[in-house]
DNA sequence: TTTATTATGTCAATATAGCTGACATATATA
DNA sequence: TATATATGTCAGCTATATTGACATAATAAA
């Protein structure tokens, strides 16, 4: 069956699969807390660094592309984009073809903001990727793009191919 | 039928964080969405299943231990367990050494649970451990161990290794 | 032995982030 | 002209967390 087996299968085991279900637990958690603490000054929360987050990486995309990335309800992302907006990190604009459409972009207000929240995790990010090294890197890539649902990996794999 | 992520050196430029970055919003995101499903049925939520995990992890373990695992407040952790106590998910017995304590563990209802609970998880992880390889897998802890907080490494640690 | 501390529990109020359902408007498409 | 789509809004509900105040029983320290 079989041709290559590079190592046993040791790493299939229950032990090792908790390992991965409570390794990605604590950072994922760790993780999000940096935002948190910066974001808990401004009165925005996690919900509003989701979008400028996305926003920022994805100039100019409209507000279904937005729900669908990150698959929430409309009046979900209506609060809190109606906040950004008043609170001008971000601005809308009609869109060229389709005036139906919302463009959405960061202000410099916006910008500066996601700068300052990205900067926290990227310092963990890197530090984090430095002790472990590249080959290390290529394999938490590799087995969280796998961890994602098929039906999904598309479009997360043009997401981070941005 | 595997995609192959670009195998690069510079791995610390803003590409490769944000790549890390969202990798791990997307499989976090849908690697939570398989338990919740289940629990969607059963009136219960993610919290509770956090309870669950843990306490069948840790079995005879406190409260102010599942408190401290989990970083979050007695009245957070109460709301939940109660929950699972009544429902007789959970049974505590006084502790033996300090009465004051309460000693958690599943009941055979709650371990039945748990399983089914862990069952989809293992198979999405294992099917990304399998994909992706030993090699791989063993980045992906490297790393993700690296993003916990200094000061919880060792308590993190001390859980993956039981 | 008295006092202080710890482990746990409870009540009340509040915040955040999501959901469903119903309805509205403007624009695009058939 | 009729229908579908993109967006928005109102109202109500739920899950998960918080802080603060207070209570009880048991252990540890004075």
């Amino acid at each position: 069956m079989q041709k290559k087996l590079p190592q046993s299968n040791l790493y299939l085991r229950e032990e090792e699969l908790r390992r991965g279900i409570e390794l990605l637990y604590f950072a994922y958690r760790d993780f999000t807390s940096d935002p948190d603490e910066i974001l808990a000054q401004t009165g925005l929360g996690r919900a509003h660094h989701r979008v400028l987050y996305f926003v920022r990486r994805n100039p100019d995309t409209t507000v279904s592309g937005i729900l669908k990335l990150l698959r929430i309800t409309k009046q979900s992302l209506s609060r809190v984009l109606n906040q950004l907006v008043e609170e001008g990190y971000i601005e809308q604009t009609p869109g060229t073809q389709d005036r139906r459409q919302r463009l959405l972009k960061l202000t410099e207000k916006g910008e500066a903001f996601e700068k300052e929240l990205f900067s926290t995790q990227r310092q963990r990010v890197a530090q984090a990727y430095k002790t472990a090294g590249p080959e290390a890197v290529a394999g938490f890539w590799e087995v969280l793009l796998n961890i994602v649902n098929d039906s999904d990996r598309e479009i997360v794999l043009r997401q981070i191919e941005k």
